[in-house]
DNA sequence: TAGATTGTTAATCGATTAACAATC
DNA sequence: TAGATTGTTAATCGATTAACAATC
């Protein structure tokens, strides 16, 4: 009944990324098997976790040897849908957002910002990295009807909340927000936060 | 035997950072007493889980009518150590090193960027946000002795685990980690790692 | 074949939730 | 007092780990 998206717990899909991250890693060092063990052994995982979050999607080692690297690599491209390119638009083109546009580890791994917003005038209009900053209240004439699922929150807190929901209206899929408030949203939107203040006052329970 | 420190989770850790941020929202808006219930509400807890995070600290709430917003924010100021101002160091001044020098939430939250270091001779003695860049080749002569426990990488993939290294041997404590990469490092030493790329495949995966 | 490592089951561990007595 | 909500126990749920047969 479920699809079997459902039934994968979100902290195995999670730690996918991190599996891939190290592959390619791997990749670049040349080797073409690689164990459970080893990929294991700096990720701070278990070797038996890898097998257990691989085996929700399948076999794809061999006894004895191990995983191909190459072949591993492509599968979890496929089972995360990565292999594609994925567009994006940035709403807030302050510091962070401009640095976020100038960040290349996004192309370089199938995502792409297609767009950005901003709603000061002295902003709107300016090209940044290729691209033509637009008005935020512009937003719904070119997203809406586009074939762009991801937006990318650098706005300040004030206005996240209320952005947010014109992208879901808009019909954006997954958000990714750097303002530092919950947004409250829709269950099938997907949200994910990063918040470097969050992380600080976490580890700083740990300090002194 | 064990501290306390040792006997609470880690995930329950991590969600004190998103209370207290709710809290001071909820401050803003001049309430001044909040159920669990009301302060679940819009954060994707339940009350019940904010009530037992919580009782791992003490009783900070009165049957029946709920939490003192100021008190319990003191409150979770205090378990995770928030009544001091937290040096930090930053390493990499490139576009996310200065927008991160740029941002003012962290000062306003308690965390102060007091030295930022790259190895670009274009950007050593430069002033930026009233902070003179450093070169890395510098950094043990200044820091090591220092109080600055926190550092932020955000160099280049190819170079963090070696500065991470050189982290560790000089003393610091916490790492909030930027670049793409797994940082392996001595348990005692405290890792956060920030990475958006990580966060939209995982979003990808559910999307389409 | 002998050695190594996977994929998977069962056991363990830990976190979340439900329920409710205590009490404001 | 009556109503509301905490703090906490016990039950449930889910994730991790250990162990090992299968098999390369």
């Amino acid at each position: 009944m479920a699809n079997q998206k459902n039934e994968i717990p979100e902290i195995v899909i999670s730690r996918l990324p991190i599996y891939l991250q190290k592959l390619n890693q791997v990749l670049k060092e040349g080797k073409t098997l690689i164990s459970s063990q080893e990929l294991a052994y700096h990720l701070g995982v278990t070797a038996t976790q890898i097998r257990k979050d691989l085996s929700n999607f399948g076999g794809f080692g061999k006894q004895g040897l191990g995983y191909n690297v190459v072949k591993l690599l492509e599968s979890l491209r496929d089972i995360l849908n990565l292999n594609r390119i994925w567009k994006a638009a940035l709403f807030g083109v302050g510091n962070l957002g401009q640095a976020l546009l100038s960040y290349k580890g996004f192309s370089s791994k199938g995502f792409e910002i297609v767009a950005a917003f901003d709603n000061d005038p002295q902003l709107v209009g300016k090209e940044i990295k290729g691209i033509t900053v637009q008005s935020v209240d512009d937003m719904e004439k070119g997203m809406c009807a586009s074939e762009v699922k991801i937006a990318i929150i650098t706005v300040p807190a004030g206005q996240a909340q209320a952005l947010a929901n014109r992208l879901v209206d808009c019909g954006f899929k997954a958000i990714l927000n750097y303002a530092p408030v919950t947004l409250v949203l829709p269950e099938e939107v997907k949200v994910s936060n990063i918040d470097p203040v969050l992380v600080l006052q976490k580890m700083a329970y740990y300090l002194d």
